[in-house]
DNA sequence: CACGCTCTTTGCGCTTGCGCAAAAAGCGGC
DNA sequence: GCCGCTTTTTGCGCAAGCGCAAAGAGCGTG
């Protein structure tokens, strides 16, 4: 993924440096503000960034799907990490220590310029959904949070499409800034409607069509 | 400022490949999603970076102060700007094609890692602002939005801490996501209450403490 | 100095969605 | 197969803050 533009022995080196470990659903891979002595890639399974406000409420920045690094605080020069990551899923991760970093940017050719190609996009996408939030009406935010989960994991099934790691509807809550109250009705309603279908934990879009309508509609 | 690791001579030769240019009030330095062909280090004056949604609402992502790089897309791989920048005041900024990038980071040497820090900054504080948009009161976000930009910019005259460069209630509730309505009635109380004081475009923290105190409180 | 434009203030009603509460439904463990 | 815990559902009342409207205040310009 973001060795893509190296040949096998690299690789092969690369790994050898790299220890994997296997994270159990809810565990935290790391926490905000502890001190980033490692970087890490995502081999399997799904995370939620999230962030602690002083007052104790949490809200989920971004989800990290398989490929994807994360924790790269070194490559932004922080010596502690911004946020909080917990495996959403079951999952899998290799990490290296920080010291590993300049070595990969600067031994393997594409390794630091698709680092910094994924940071650009997360800031990029850290923006839109501050401008969400800003702006928007609590069904759209809604609306949009499940689309991009699904753009992110959308696994195809008979039904339709289903989101492939577990959500609950405080999860969404996190996501959106609202209660898990609101989200709870919102997905009956749409239930109703036949855009969507929820048991626990577990949604299907069944018409992700009208859900885009609800997210960018004129209203 | 990012250049700080670096010799006279180097400086020198930096600047003679750069282009300096003057920006009145209100003049944008580049839009969201034109090409990025040249990055950009603020020397005077203060820029505000915004997004708009397709809905037509913008919103104010961050500020930027004399001495900072932007429109550093090309360190994040991007060919398109992410966001508009405009003159908050009359402003003074340098600029160089993005081609120099790979040779400035390549040949200076606090360069890149300098460049990146600002850029993990950038990012810390808009999830940082994102989470309290999400989580917090109109209230609370005024208040705060309004000690980010006197930490930012303040000045002290005899009266308080004042803001730096013009500032409408309208701008406030671009960067808090509320209307300018709220945020006059706001300003108004506090001015009652002898926390603040505003004129046209301007405004004057006089007790920043008891701001601090609304900005963090328990409500 | 008068005019126009932008920015600000203030009132009032109304909607959105939060808070609180209680019950139902799954799921996993023993 | 029962029990306990987490997650979800739903009702009801209330309040924050938005929308709309209209007027006033500064500032710059001709």
């Amino acid at each position: 993924p973001p060795f893509s533009r190296l040949d096998r022995p690299q690789i092969r080196e690369i790994l050898d440096k790299a220890s994997s470990r296997r994270y159990e659903e809810g565990t935290a891979i790391f926490r905000e503000g502890h001190d980033a002595d490692r970087f890490f890639l995502l081999l399997d399974g799904y995370l939620r960034v999230i962030r602690t406000t002083p007052g104790g409420d949490q809200i989920i920045v971004l989800h990290i799907s398989p490929g994807q690094l994360f924790g790269i605080a070194p490559a932004l020069q922080r010596d502690t990490y911004p946020a909080t990551s917990i495996a959403a899923a079951e999952s899998i991760a290799l990490s290296w220590p920080v010291r590993l970093w300049s070595e990969f940017t600067a031994k393997y050719d594409g390794f630091a310029s698709e680092s910094y190609r994924t940071l650009g996009a997360r800031l990029g996408q850290v923006q839109e959904t501050l401008s969400e939030m800003a702006t928007q009406a609590v069904e759209k935010r809604v609306a949009a949070a499940l689309l991009r989960m699904v753009n992110q994991s959308g696994r195809k099934t008979d039904k339709g499409i289903e989101i492939a790691f577990p959500v609950t509807r405080q999860n969404i809550s996190d996501m959106t800034g609202t209660t898990l109250h609101t989200v709870s009705r919102l997905l009956s309603s749409w239930g109703k409607d036949g855009i969507v279908e929820s048991t626990r934990k577990h949604i299907v879009i069944t018409d992700p069509h009208r859900l885009v309508v609800i997210s960018t509609g004129t209203d």
